[in-house]
DNA sequence: AAGCATGGCAACCGCCGAATC
DNA sequence: CGATTCGGCGGTTGCCATGCT
């Protein structure tokens, strides 16, 4: 059933608009204003035009208070930093810049932005490929790397520890499909050849190094030509590791969707244990981290947090702040990865090697895919719906460019995650997902059917620490002449532990002082902005910036509207500053 | 000077969600 | 509760100006 016409096209004009007609329409609406329907107004002001043409002329040229001209730079970074979180939604874009219109920013976004952007990624692969980098200072806001800020668009797939991204690899969830295009064209500037260099050869040592029994997620390399024999032996050795997998899901009771969740938010977050050393091939490590992540959250946090800045290893930024979560009631995967950044020496290895930074900076256009435990409300296609979540977010570093009014949107717009459809199957029909949004995820990991009936999360908690525990136990066996290494794991698994501790006591000063809603369904017309804004986060313990105002009256808590004022991109002046 | 390519921008199109009937 | 209406949004198109050969 089609939608009828707003109006009768044959007797409408189109086209451009004559001076005449600006003015009896700006007449008319200075007169009488919009009067809430556009449809009949351009009868009543004596306009033969179609009422969306006279809202869009309106809005877009007539009304007083656009702004005409060039975009300063200001302009331009701010819709840089907003194109890079939450994509190409002018609107909201257009809501930061007074005067300017989505059309505007639109236009201008394609027409010069867009190229601008693509030189300054040029310039910036070459320079991360030619320039080897410092060594990374340790617990420092200032030390973010590249790609924590470095616009989406300018990040383009890679492999990162063995994860290797097939075709043009992971790609926002926050970006739609066409967005992919205009990824797959950035990724372009990129040393294409190099990335996939990288990852095959990582792909290629990953298959010949696992064990099958412990391959969960093995991401293929891209096919490439080659004599039957080798096809056909890698066809076997696919369809081995498909029927590994197989088993060792139905022995775990996990969701093969998670392992590459996991997978990527480690890749993202860079909580990567030291564990295993360079020996240790990346699935197994992934495989391992995973459950230590699990282990985190299954056991609840009771008393004596250490703080933050307790991290051994080398933190990322991102393990000095944590989100308390706009959505997350209790312990969850976020609070975990987010208060949990560690390095291996592996990772580390990968940040001194330009070639390997390249690919480092180029992956984290994989957005940080984490898991709420909690169960929270969902408003699917008019019918409410307890959601078991796993949860997509956006890298933290990208929800912390946003404002409190961005973030709303983000949350609320993106809140049905493949994940929740997937949890969501035996509740509502697949068709009221977006699942289009997701295109991304069934490209890279290859799945896309899901189990119709998911565990619940807590389920599969359970279920991945019965996991883990077997895990450490076949480690012990394996490595056990590498004692000293597995005692630093369990060292960091107990500081994992003191972090997430230390989130669940923020989140109940949250509790205690903010209003959540929880229990109740989120819509885009029901979650207050306000709420949002109302969200704090913990200030990075070695900030040495100016310490922005407090939230919520407390020292350690920053907003988010404050740490986004400290992102600099990295052709900003300041930029250099902070280095 | 003519033809072509490119850039910039206004406007249109189609889809979606919310409101209303 | 389904059908319809409407506002809003993002993607795309088409026109015009400018620059290049």
């Amino acid at each position: 059933m089609g939608r009828a016409p707003c109006c009768d096209k044959a007797n409408v004009k189109k086209g451009p608009w004559s001076p005449d007609e600006d003015a009896k329409l700006k007449a008319f609406i200075d007169q009488n204003g919009t009067g809430g329907n556009w449809i009949t107004l351009p009868s009543k002001a004596g306009l033969k035009r179609c009422g969306k043409s006279c809202r869009l002329r309106w809005i877009n040229y007539l009304r007083p208070d656009i702004k005409h001209g060039s975009f300063t730079e200001d302009e331009e970074t701010l819709i840089y930093k907003l194109h890079a979180s939450i994509g190409s939604r002018w609107s909201l874009i257009a809501a930061k810049l007074p005067g300017r219109t989505d059309n505007d920013i639109k236009n201008y976004w394609n027409t010069r932005l867009k190229k601008k952007l693509g030189e300054k990624c040029l310039d910036q692969a070459s320079s991360a490929r030619f320039q080897r980098p410092s060594p990374p200072q340790q617990d420092s806001f200032t030390s973010e790397r590249i790609d924590d800020v470095v616009p989406a668009p300018c990040k383009a797939p890679a492999a990162l520890n063995g994860l290797t991204a097939p075709s043009d690899g992971l790609l926002s969830p926050f970006l739609k499909p066409s967005h992919q295009q205009q990824q797959q064209q950035y990724s372009k500037l990129h040393d294409r050849t190099l990335l996939r260099d990288v990852a095959q050869a990582q792909a290629q040592a990953q298959a010949q190094a696992l064990p099958p029994m412990t391959m969960q997620h093995q991401p293929q390399p891209q096919p490439q030509p080659q004599p039957q024999q080798q096809q056909q032996h890698q066809h076997n050795h696919q369809q081995h590791q498909h029927q590994h997998q197989q088993q060792q899901q139905q022995q775990v009771g996990l969701v093969k969707s998670e392992v590459p969740v996991v997978a990527a938010a480690m890749a993202a977050v860079g909580v990567v244990s030291t564990d295993g050393g360079a020996d240790e091939d990346a699935t197994r490590q992934l495989m391992r981290i995973e459950s230590s992540l699990r282990s985190c959250i299954s056991s609840h946090p009771s008393s004596h947090p250490s703080p933050a800045s307790s991290c051994s290893g080398i933190s990322t930024d991102r393990s000095t702040y944590a989100p308390t979560g706009a959505q997350c009631a209790e312990s969850s995967y976020s609070e975990c990865l987010s208060s949990g950044g560690f390095r291996d020496e592996q990772q580390q290895h990968c940040i001194q090697d330009p070639e390997a930074q390249l690919t480092a900076i180029t992956s984290a256009a994989s957005p940080t895919l984490l898991g709420h435990s909690s169960v929270i409300q969902a408003d699917v296609g008019g019918r409410g719906a307890e959601v078991p979540a796993l949860e997509f977010e956006p890298r933290l570093a990208d929800v912390a460019a946003l404002d409190d009014e961005m973030q709303a949107a983000l949350f609320v717009q993106d809140e049905l995650s493949p994940a929740h459809c997937r949890n969501l199957l035996g509740v509502v029909k697949a068709e009221d997902c977006n699942f289009d949004r997701y295109d991304w995820w069934g490209a890279t990991t290859g799945i896309v059917a899901a189990p119709k009936h998911q565990p619940p999360a807590r389920t599969l908690i359970s279920a991945a620490v019965k996991q883990q525990q077997q895990q450490q136990q076949q480690q012990q066996h394996h490595h056990h002449q590498h004692q000293q290494q597995h005692q630093h794991q369990q060292q960091q698994q107990q500081q994992q532990q003191e972090q997430l501790q230390l989130q669940y006591l923020q989140l109940q000063y949250l509790q205690q002082h903010q209003h959540h809603r929880y229990g109740e369904p989120l819509s885009s017309t029901q979650l207050s902005l306000d709420e949002i804004s109302m969200q704090c986060y913990m200030k990075p313990s070695s900030w040495t910036l100016p310490a922005p105002s407090s939230c919520n009256g407390n020292a350690n808590l920053i907003s988010i509207a404050d740490y986004s004022n400290q992102i600099r991109l990295p052709w900003d002046s300041a930029w250099a500053e902070t280095r």
